[in-house]
DNA sequence: TTTTATATACTATCACGGCTGTATGTTTAT
DNA sequence: ATAAACATACAGCCGTGATAGTATATAAAA
């Protein structure tokens, strides 16, 4: 096993990353040494340094590998959205993303990795601040919704968007963390449908 | 340094779990050695062995201790509830939560640890357990609460007792670990109080 | 009450495996 | 021929657990 081509390199990367993605899921992230990641992958820890510095690095490139499907699933929604109802797009909104964490496997399996195997520290920022920044996308993007809506008088007065889009959030956050943590509990869709109904009607005007 | 007083030992026994308790806040759980904890709190590892059988006990031992606040607390509410108002008993019941993780720092800092700082993993399932407890006690409270709300049709015809139950969890839920994994982000109580205001409002009849 | 024995509360030391990083070898696409 | 794409081999450290050693609080015996 030497030189092979461009395609089947980026396979075995490929396959890397997903026994690394398999791996964390099972054991969490500490626990999974290079070797596990290798041996199950097929191939020794020289491959796994070949195409990755360390560790760290490859657990960001398997996040890097996971956003796509759901970035292409916003951008979808933003194509197709509807102008008369901005409580509507809030709405399936939120509801996009517990559909694609419920179907999507592989999305599913990263999100689980960063919200039950991994440990937020400090100095491995590059976890927190990727969170971070996606909170904030998301919190602007209910936001925009949300003052839409109070422009058409749809809100209860003295709603505040900010807060409400913060409660939408944390809403869906919460969701889909305790759904992973017990799959059986609930059905997420299902749920978080009645949930984020119920939250909706809260910040609708009578 | 020999034998001590029982005094003592139980002295060193607590310094231990609080040098635990700051570490794997500061530096997560797997990568806070024993050698690290020995250090911080004064003494070797010998006595860290002595104390507890290994890591996973001392980790247990440090929920053991934190539980204690919150308990008291939730027999404190239980006391002196109000039966005329089971909504405004729920409201309560999830504020003072929210209330003991912001003022209590130990309690919010074993929060933050089985949170944030701490990989669930399938063979360690004595933190899935507890907290699978933990959960399960809540909902129970909760929907008793919202059963005397909907026996007295204080609750919009429809709703099932068990999922908003269930919502009430995750909004608490929700709403600590996102404060807790960015305590600037918003002020815990005022933005909890409004949330838990519009997703009762959605709840109730009108 | 004093002495003795023993369990307690540790410290110090050692052996062991596992994991990381690096350096070097090897094959083969281009 | 050269460099890509790995495999193999090596050095070194770090963390664990187990053992042995040590001093003293405490209880029992005198």
């Amino acid at each position: 096993m030497a030189r092979k081509t461009k395609a089947e390199a980026a396979a075995t990367r490929d396959s890397i990353l997903d026994a690394a993605e398999r791996l964390f899921a099972q054991q969490g992230v500490s626990r999974t040494t290079l070797q596990h990641i290798a041996t199950a992958a097929g191939v020794t820890r020289g491959a796994i340094y070949w195409h990755f510095l360390d560790k760290g690095a490859l657990f960001n490139a398997m996040f890097d590998r996971a956003k796509l499907p759901m970035d292409e699933a916003m951008q979808q929604l933003d194509h197709e959205r509807d102008v008369k109802d901005p409580l509507q797009c809030l709405r399936d909104d939120m509801m996009t993303v517990l559909r694609i964490v419920v179907e999507d496997d592989k999305a599913r399996r990263v999100f689980e990795i960063a919200t039950l195997k991994t440990e937020f520290i400090d100095e491995v920022d590059s976890v927190r601040a990727r969170r971070r920044e996606s909170i904030g996308l998301w919190q602007e993007r209910m936001e925009g919704h949300l003052k839409q809506a109070q422009e058409k008088g749809m809100l209860r007065p003295g709603v505040s968007t900010l807060a409400a889009a913060q409660g939408g959030w944390i809403m869906v956050d919460g969701l889909i963390r305790n759904w992973i943590f017990e799959p059986t509990m609930f059905d997420l869709r299902e749920l978080g449908g009645t949930v984020i109904d119920t939250y909706l009607a809260g910040l609708r005007a009578s």
